[in-house]
DNA sequence: TGATTTTTGTATCGTTTGGTACATATCTAT
DNA sequence: ATAGATATGTACCAAACGATACAAAAATCA
């Protein structure tokens, strides 16, 4: 009943790690979308056989939940820090150019993984789109507190509403998302951003 | 060798409206991507059967092109109209406002075709992803374009780039894009268009 | 009328998809 | 050593995918 004071549990030891794994989904659900991610595609890329996948992960769904939780938390952690500055407008400031730095990161794949599997799986992964709103609507509520904040300190110029400033914000990243997967350059993202900055009085 | 003086070619004539067909694809393709929307949804909304969508149309990629032609007529068309506006900030203001309710028109399915098939299609559609980069490209042309006369008739505000400012345009129409697809209202969409109107100087 | 040409419907092809059955291998606990 | 539990690899399943072969149907032309 109780479980034993044993360290590992009995049976056959996993004989890979589930979480570089996980990042290894994730690198392929990010540059192929969920529904455009194959078994075979992650199977290769995570290095195990499909009965792995399921025993560890569950199925392609959760596999996907999962590793989209880990994207949407290193995410928000970024987007929590840039809006640490004193400013609102130098907060909006550095999450923008973060985006237009962190979106042509050769490294990574192009844009927003949030943005772009909401916009390629159909109507059939219903769950997974709703889930994929509800994380894009959690980022522009960071940017919208620190936007009341920001009114509450009279940082904020007069007569702008935090809430249609955030979703302004978060409508020009999305757009970047969907520029940098159509291959633009960091400094074209960077233009797009001081550009955006200007709807902000100095 | 001649083609005859007959109206008619010879042969069994097509017992479906092939134009008519081809607006309830882009349909189709419109509501769930390239790669989502199958043979099965695309000849159950044309009335057609396989054999007739591939005789008339070729194959699943000529048809989504030949849709993409229809789609981007049309979208160009309006885009045209609206740049029309005497000034480039009322011009760019229609282009916008356009957009929040054409985005929203629930007749139609939401965002933009070119943005969400764009995200939509992994890496072995790479023929189509570059096909729907040029049609974006040709719409920020059309506002660059329009930029430029103004800058030529000192309608831009003083150091401002008609390419940079383009950009900035169609970002923010692929970011409403990518609201509207995750069920942004209209009346949000607009207030969007409001605040990225104020980049411009008034 | 008969020959020709094109379309239509049915039935099917080979491939890929997400997901598993099953036997084997490797661990802990007794 | 033996029993129980978990992981692994092979080989496979039913369903869906894009695309076609083929014969019957319906038109024009001779």
């Amino acid at each position: 009943m109780k479980p034993r004071e044993s360290a590992c549990s009995p049976g056959r030891p996993r004989c890979f790690d589930a979480d570089a794994a996980l990042d290894r989904a994730l690198q392929v659900f990010w540059r192929k979308s969920y529904e455009g991610a194959s078994l075979t595609d992650l199977t290769a890329a995570m290095g195990i056989n499909r009965p792995s996948l399921y025993a560890a992960y569950g199925n392609k769904e959760a596999l996907f939940r999962k590793a989209l939780d880990r994207y949407a938390e290193a995410a928000d952690s970024a987007v929590r820090c840039a809006l640490e500055e004193p400013t609102a407008r130098g907060a909006v400031a550095r999450v923008l150019r973060m985006a237009a730095d962190g979106s042509a990161c050769p490294s990574n794949p192009r844009g927003c993984l949030m943005v772009s599997a909401a916009l390629a799986c159909g109507e059939e992964a219903e769950t997974i789109r709703q889930e994929l709103a509800a994380r894009r609507a959690g980022t522009e509520m960071l940017v919208r507190q620190r936007l009341e904040r920001a009114r509450a300190e009279g940082d904020l110029p007069a007569g702008a509403s935090p809430a249609d400033l955030a979703r302004y914000v978060v409508t020009v990243l999305h757009g970047m998302s969907v520029q940098a997967a159509g291959g633009a350059t960091r400094a074209e993202l960077q233009r797009v951003a001081e550009t955006a900055l200007r709807v902000w009085p100095a």
